[in-house]
RNA sequence: GUCCCCAUCGUCUAGUUCGGUCCAGGACACCGGCCUUUCACGCCGAUAACAGGGGUUCAAAUCCCCUUGGGGACGCCA
């Protein structure tokens, strides 16, 4: 029994987007589970949508998940002579064939078969012709007729195709150059691939795939097809949801981890375990745990794995990264120590590092530049509230500590003084300190500000004229 | 159109392999409540599904058939 060997084998002519990354994900975690290998494969044979912009980008893509693989990433783009070989072989035996027919002829013979309402499969024109090489001259794939391909697909089950449904299909182009198909076939030959996982949509590949193998006289390895995932429309993903590259999920603040726990139960589920980490799934991954209907994209779902990983990750994981955002709005050689100081404040309150980064805000603005919310500043730094924000600011400047405690027993024994209530000085005191209304505790803030920010910010409030 | 795949709460799903323990369990979202200095967190609770119709059976979410619905594929794209 040869090791498992799975593979992942994007098309650059886009990014790595949910779809592919699940997949990606299924693949490396069938492989590590097993103790196998997981194989990259840059799959660039349509030379003029390939870039290596995309290459790079897919790379990135797998890199920020933490997709490892152990061998790659291979190109198609070079071992066309090696496909070509292949190909040969299957010109020498008969199981392929030469074809003059032009894209054009095909074309109204497909519109003639719809018409008649037949079938819309190449005919075989030049399936017994017998011609040779030539100009224009594209090579087909003699399929055995008649004939029926079955297989045990990993999910599926049986699937049973009639060779009547497949066409004689193109394996080499005019120019020279090898179809996917072929691509396909060689590589996962040469490459000793055993399980295939990939995505619903190659379903109807899967049987001239096997037919190329058998033709060929490679072993033929298990399939599986996964369902794929929908918008929220159920249709198709689109641009519009999650058709995009999976970084500008990062870009929207979203852990890899939460990503990769997300798309994990997204056709997947091990009982009623929600909480994954990539341990985790390579320990309890299994295909027969794999749903079989397709699933749809739920943001609000991959919010809260968010939300907990955020709430669960370390401070020195989050300070760089927290930093990094930042950064990006123009905060730049924070003080990871203050961070660290701030963090905790904002775990229980970000969905996303977005929204930390929001939150962050007000902690890392200078305090001169710190700017009051004009409908805050109105409705709370009134001039009564100034009064109390001054009485309690020459209070808080005697504390003999900063710890929150400390200084809520002085706000306490001031509102009893006063006969306050506390929601008289609340509000107040949090838009001086933030210029909002909305912020962590007010006692924690205030720690975490310090003695110097907080009486500067309080003072400024009191001098603010509305 | 043809072929293939699929069908449990709004969503992700458990349960389907070996029919009974399921008047269907968990999670997200939503709604209500508690907590409370704002916003969150947290805690408690509620609403919510076996697409429809036929079979088989003492018994069906689980097996079979049909209908309906959804998805995918039909390229000198991958």
């Amino acid at each position: 029994m040869s090791t498992m060997t799975t593979r992942f084998p994007p098309s650059p002519t886009g990014y790595l987007h949910i779809g592919g990354a699940r997949t990606a994900l299924f693949n490396y975690l069938l492989a590590r589970h097993h103790g196998g290998r997981f194989v990259l494969r840059i799959e660039d044979t349509d030379k003029a949508r390939s870039t290596q912009e995309m290459t790079n980008a897919i790379l990135e893509g797998m890199e920020w998940l933490g997709l490892e693989f152990d061998e790659g990433p291979f190109f198609q783009s070079e071992r066309t002579e090696t496909y070509n070989q292949y190909i040969d072989k299957l010109l020498q035996s008969g199981q392929a064939y030469y074809c003059d027919r032009t894209p054009e002829q095909i074309d109204v013979m497909r519109a003639e078969a719809k018409a008649k309402g037949l079938k819309r499969l190449y005919d075989g024109h030049c399936r017994e012709l017998d011609l040779g090489p030539g100009p224009d001259r594209v090579v087909r794939f003699k399929v055995p007729r008649p004939g029926k391909v079955v297989f045990n697909d990993m999910v599926k089950g049986t699937v049973a195709i009639d060779a009547e449904e497949i066409e004689d299909f193109v394996i080499r182009r005019a120019d020279g150059s090898p179809i996917y198909q072929m691509a396909v076939v060689v590589d996962d030959a040469t490459m000793g691939i055993t399980h295939v996982l990939r995505g619903d949509d190659h379903l109807s590949n899967t049987p001239k795939q096997i037919m190329l193998f058998q033709a060929l006289g490679f072993p033929v390895p298990e399939f599986g097809h996964v369902p794929m995932i929908l918008g929220p429309d159920k249709k198709k993903m689109s641009k519009r949801h999650g058709a995009v590259s999976v970084m500008v999920y990062k870009e929207m603040g979203y852990l890899p981890e939460a990503m990769l726990n997300y798309l994990a139960r997204l056709g997947w589920s091990h009982g009623d375990e929600e909480i994954f980490s990539k341990e985790d799934l390579v320990e309890k991954f299994s295909i027969d745990n794999l749903g079989n209907s397709p699933s749809v994209f739920d943001q609000e779902k991959l919010n809260w794995l968010n939300s907990h990983y955020i709430k669960t990750a370390s401070l020195d994981r989050l300070a760089p990264l927290l930093a990094e955002y930042l950064e990006l709005r123009g905060f730049s050689s924070l003080d990871p120590d203050y961070l660290k100081t701030v963090i905790p404040l904002l775990q229980p309150r970000a969905k996303t590092m977005v929204e930390m980064a929001d939150q962050t805000e007000f902690f890392v603005t200078p305090s001169s530049e710190l700017s009051f919310d004009p409908k805050a500043a109105a409705k709370f730094l009134t001039d009564d509230a100034k009064v109390h924000l001054a009485a309690l600011l020459s209070r808080f400047e005697e504390a003999p500590s900063f710890a929150p405690d400390t200084l809520e027993n002085i706000a306490k024994a001031y509102l009893e003084e006063t006969g306050l209530k506390f929601k008289a000085i609340a509000q107040p005191i949090r838009v001086a300190l933030s210029g909002k209304t909305v912020s962590p505790g007010l006692f924690e803030t205030m720690e975490v500000l310090g003695r110097e920010r907080s009486f500067t910010r309080i003072r400024r409030a009191i001098a603010l004229t509305t």
